[in-house]
DNA sequence: AGGCCGATGTCAGTTACTGACATCACTGTA
DNA sequence: TACAGTGATGTCAGTAACTGACATCGGCCT
């Protein structure tokens, strides 16, 4: 017989996700979090450092995935074009959890110190695809400025494609908006 | 006689960078901070939302006259011009602030908690910029990722600009790096 | 003179988060 | 088979951020 029931962290992030959909973040103690999974407080703590990092325990699996794409592109690629297959990568990575995403991005929206986390999160996301622009010898700042632009593309196209109203693929997204971007940089109206 | 020495809200930010320069934001108690401004705990937190907030209070004095300059900018002015000029604003106001702005930002890069107030407040001037494009009739996607760009070189330029090493004006490095991000998505190397 | 106002103080309470130590099924080894 | 070690969890006490309720009292208005 197991002393314990496996998949503790999941089953945390799962309560996490459903108490804070169901009556929001600041009204979920950590405590009935634990509880809900059966668990107490401070092992919740010992999976995750704090109240909000448990809806954001995926950010390296969709970080890892995007930056190999970076440093996979072909040699000839300029950086803008090695950035853009970053983001297909991570648009394949969210293509299959729409939903997932979607009620997760709802409770996020809901409350700014998840919203702080949620940047924070991109920004590192940004310095690892500069980082992999750097490792493919494009020097400062060409390397932060295209990762930049690359995250505000992702991101604009990541709000269209939660939006209900939306049900295009996240990959069309992201290249309409990098189109736009090209086109409005260009000083084009 | 007076009652209370005026500036509460100045002195407890003083005495609040102070001591996160000196002894670092996390070892600092908010009742350091309020007894080192004369003042009790309870009335830090009537000046500023939380311990974070006090580096802060000065965003509304930076995002005021850059939406102002989007919203003036020449009715023929393209949305990457209007939010250049948006973003000259900003320059023209941190100038002169050059010492002080580097001392805040050496405490921010210090503390994580500390840069992610910094990205949402970057984000919410995002926001407001591509509101001032709207209403100059930019249609959205191009609103967003307008401003976005606008803040990617913003920061880009700013985190240039408080490096010891640049001795450059903020707006000079501001019209480099649009002129890098410009070359950069149009995928020219 | 008297009363209202607004900034501050006082105090008690909640909750996120941390450190120290205990527990005990499982695992490998003699 | 006995037994020591490991690792995930529990227990408990403590710190500090933040909040609500109520008291205080100079200054201002009438």
């Amino acid at each position: 017989m197991t002393r314990w029931e496996p998949g503790a962290a999941e089953r945390l992030a799962q309560a996490a996700l459903d108490l804070y959909a169901e009556r929001g973040y600041e009204q979920t103690t950590v405590a009935e979090i634990a509880n809900r999974a059966g668990l107490t407080e401070r092992t919740f703590f010992r999976h995750y450092a704090d109240k909000r990092e448990v809806l954001f325990s995926g950010a390296s699996a969709l970080q890892q995935p995007m930056v190999a794409a970076v440093e996979n592109a072909p040699a000839s690629a300029a950086p803008i074009d090695a950035v853009t297959d970053g983001l297909r990568a991570g648009a394949a990575v969210l293509e299959p959890r729409r939903p997932f995403s979607r009620t997760r991005q709802t409770v996020i929206a809901a409350n700014p110190e998840l919203q702080e986390r949620e940047l924070i999160k991109l920004a590192r996301l940004g310095a690892a695809l500069a980082d992999a622009l750097r490792r493919r010898a494009v020097p400062d700042p060409a390397a932060s400025l295209t990762a930049a632009a690359g995250i505000a593309v992702f991101r604009v196209a990541f709000e269209r494609w939660v939006d209900e109203s939306e049900s295009r693929q996240l990959t069309d997204l992201i290249e309409e908006s990098l189109g736009e971007l090209k086109a409005v940089t260009a000083g084009v109206r």
